[in-house]
RNA sequence: CGCGGGGUGGAGCAGCCCGGUAGCUCGUCAGGCUCAUAACCUGAAGGUCAGAGGUUCAAAUCCUCUCCCCGCAC
């Protein structure tokens, strides 16, 4: 079977990974085009683009598929199928229709919940406790295609969008040898997604990433995990006798016990940083000061001292 | 030439703007207290303040250069 990979980030790196690992013949790799980012705003090639070099698979980075030469170009490459994850481009009908049983893509929910790009984060800020990776056939909706196969995993309050992230990345990959066997014995069944039940995940805008401390205790919770690592909940908070900070929160615990304290109050510094919410508390024990490495809250508070009755503000 | 932060006893930081006895939280060690403890009290050790030049009576602090580290852009 002769395969196009079409992917970017880590996420799809993975499965790139897996697929050769299982002796796939990938006939060409799309990826993004490498772009400047990291400290000196060098251009920097994508996971999925490095990885293909390293494994001396051809590397197409067309900025748009919408041109016609671009179309024949993939067409040329007569496949079988392709498969698509965490891609990053919009892929038009012509493309679709090229490979002989068609595009297929690995998303990470349980669909129809969670349509597009942001599936992962958002099941943890929405205080999910399933969620999975999909294997859809491709249709022009966004992922509004029939599920082929899938698979689950719970989401646990220990779990970050980091972790939940890695988690996918793997079982998903894992999927791929799997979906592409039973493909070749046709033994597989298309169920259109359910009509109910249908949310898009949107692109996470660093406004929301703010903390709203009136929310209660388990939202907040939520959200900070949700975020984390990228692209963090931040709130602002002066240590003792200093300016206030915009402070990352990037781990915490929902306490479900009533503090008396107006929302936003730092409560106890004993045991990692416990803030007073709209119902119940927080207790914050990771978090990253501005230009600096995330740290633990026992090792934060060393160098950033605060006493109870300390006040998170927020800032537009 | 993308923007920014930083290198201060073992850890995390303050001090630098407004040069003049190197400070805080923790750890370590010793002693004390306690039924006991990662608790508490007392005391101690440990730093050529990244490196090199310069200015100055005097530099962690001001100026110049070098090396290293990190954050943001997803």
């Amino acid at each position: 079977m002769r395969l196009a990979f079409m992917g970017t980030p880590d996420f799809a790196a993975r499965s790139l990974a897996e697929l050769v690992a299982d002796g796939r013949e990938i006939a060409c790799v799309y990826t993004r085009a490498p772009k400047p980012s990291g400290r000196g705003k060098k251009l920097h090639k994508s996971p999925v683009h490095q990885l293909a070099e390293k494994f001396g698979i051809d590397v197409r980075t067309p900025k748009s598929l919408r041109r016609e030469e671009e179309q024949d170009a993939f067409k040329a490459l007569d496949l079988d199928a392709a498969i698509v994850v965490a891609y990053g481009l919009i892929l038009p009908l012509p493309i679709l229709g090229a490979p002989r049983l068609g595009c297929f893509n690995l998303h990470g929910s349980l669909l129809p919940r969670w349509r597009g790009a942001a599936p992962i984060q958002r099941a943890i800020m929405a205080g999910d406790t399933e969620t999975g990776v999909q294997v859809m056939r491709m249709e022009e909706g966004l992922d509004t295609g029939p599920v082929l196969l899938s698979e689950t995993a719970t989401i646990t309050k220990a779990d970050t969008a980091g972790s939940l992230h890695d988690r996918l990345a793997d079982i998903g990959a894992q999927l791929l040898p799997r979906f592409l066997a039973a493909l070749e014995r046709g033994g597989l069944q298309e169920v259109p997604q359910p009509g109910e039940g249908v949310t898009y995940a949107e692109k996470i805008s660093s406004a929301e990433a703010q903390i709203n401390w009136s929310a209660p205790a388990f939202e907040i919770d939520c959200m900070i995990r949700g975020l984390s690592p990228f692209p963090g909940a931040f709130s602002f908070l002066a240590a003792d006798g200093k300016d206030p900070e915009r402070l990352k929160l990037l781990f915490s615990e929902a306490l479900a016990e009533p503090t008396g304290k107006a929302p936003g109050t730092v409560v106890s510094v004993d045991n990692g940083l416990v803030v007073a919410c709209g119902q119940g508390a927080v207790r914050l024990s990771q978090l990253q000061r501005p230009g600096k490495k995330s740290q633990p809250a026992e090792e934060f508070l060393k160098g950033f001292t605060v006493s109870p009755g300390a006040v998170f503000k927020s800032k537009d």
